[in-house]
DNA sequence: CAATCGTGGGC
DNA sequence: TGCCCAAGATT
């Protein structure tokens, strides 16, 4: 049974480790909403060292909610580039213009207008309610869900959603009257330093002393998650064209569709190989024959226009996303002559019968310095350096 | 509820 | 190496 005591001592030792000293971390400078906001929708799912320098870059480029409101999308997402879930940068800045439009570009101090902020869920707004303006809000994630697990010994299953919601109740029972931003963020930082996932630190811990699991051994088998399940292997082919002419030096690269997997990100033109699904040796085609190259060539003609011809194997990548493993054989290529003349996808694809107005990808020529530019999913930027590293080395 | 949605680090 | 993990939200 959960005593009162143990509830108020949990409270009051934990509030007091973490004055006693935290981490001096950029958006702790002070409690400006936006700051308090921006980091925590980079911190979901990321950790505090990755997060710092993208947080620092963010600030400088979109120092306040207006100015994130009014800048280019994929500028946006280009500050984001590397971080990952790259809807948290779309519908962030989808936030940033409803403060705009609803609440005259003030962040509200009120719960349900902040949590009804795209991208907002009940972590977030509790941590931005509590931390921002010290309102007696909740703020649970994977941390406070350990921590809180262990020391009450619950044995809910937190890769459940509904433990969060119990938990929740729980952690708002344990707020300090007029500490809540600090003692959620206690909440936090003891997790992350302390009550760690994996051998825990309990003689430096503030609470050791009523820890129901410490108390009982269990720390280390506590709390119980079960497993996610292993990413499904994609194998996909993908190909690198080389411009000549007024392309020479460039590469053709395309724009993702508006929504799902890395949505509206640029990379090189790719397909997936339906039939191949143990691994290369499967496909019973060496890389090195020309017939790997030709699919995903001829896939490629029949999107642009282009003719495109398979010049040689270029490398091997993969990339590992939470429910997706992708195996990339990728290849070079150049151009043909027959189809270089026209000077626009619509004119060459529509010579071919081909075109279509609904929903064909975007692509263009981009040369190194325009990979700076554009925001590209990390597989691609390994890719295209090591192809412009090489490159350079030829001229 | 279960699936979708990235990436890098630690062991 | 392979697996787990990290200040979750959305559908």
């Amino acid at each position: 049974m959960t005593t009162q005591i143990a509830k108020t001592y949990f409270s009051e030792e934990l509030l007091a480790w973490y004055r006693r000293g935290n981490r001096d971390l950029p958006w702790r400078k002070n409690r400006d909403p936006y700051r308090i906001w921006v980091s925590e929708i980079m911190l979901q799912q990321t950790r505090v060292d990755t997060v710092i320098p993208y947080f620092e870059r963010f600030m400088a480029s979109f120092p306040t909610v207006q100015a994130l409101a009014e800048a280019p999308e994929e500028e946006v997402l280009k500050c984001w580039e590397g971080l990952g879930y790259y809807s948290r940068a779309r519908n962030l800045q989808a936030g940033a213009k409803m403060v705009m439009e609803l609440y005259n570009g003030i962040i509200p101090d009120n719960k349900d207008a902040v949590a009804g902020l795209k991208g907002v869920g009940p972590y977030t707004a509790g941590a931005i309610m509590s931390i921002a303006f010290n309102r007696p809000e909740p703020a649970v994630d994977g941390n406070v869900m350990r921590v809180l697990s262990r020391y009450f010994c619950l044995e809910d299953d937190i890769a459940k959603p509904k433990t969060r919601i119990g938990i929740e109740k729980l952690a708002a029972s344990l707020i300090p009257e007029g500490a809540a931003g600090d003692f959620n963020q206690a909440l936090m930082e003891l997790g992350a330093l302390v009550c760690t996932p994996k051998s825990p630190s309990c003689l430096p811990c503030p609470v050791m002393e009523h820890c129901e699991a410490r108390l009982a051994g269990r720390e280390s088998e506590l709390p119980i998650k079960t497993k996610a399940k292993p990413p499904r292997p994609e194998y996909r082919l993908s190909v690198i064209v080389e411009g000549s002419g007024e392309h020479a030096g460039k590469v053709l690269v395309r724009r993702r569709p508006d929504t799902g997997l890395l949505a509206q990100m640029w990379e090189l033109p790719h397909m997936l190989l339906e039939d191949v699904k143990d691994g290369w040796e499967q496909a019973g085609i060496p890389k090195e024959s020309g017939a790997l190259a030709e699919s995903v060539t001829r896939m490629l003609e029949g999107e642009t226009g282009l003719l495109v011809r398979p010049t040689g194997w270029f490398t091997d990548a993969d990339h590992v996303f939470s429910h997706i493993h992708w195996y990339m054989r990728v290849y070079t290529a150049d151009l043909g002559e027959v189809y270089t003349a026209f000077q626009d996808w619509s004119a060459a694809a529509e010579s071919r019968e081909q075109y279509e107005t609904a929903e064909r990808a975007e692509y263009r020529w981009i040369g190194r310095e325009e990979m700076d530019k554009l925001p590209f999913p990390n597989l691609f930027i390994r890719i295209l350096r090591e192809y412009w590293r090489g490159a350079s080395h030829d001229e």
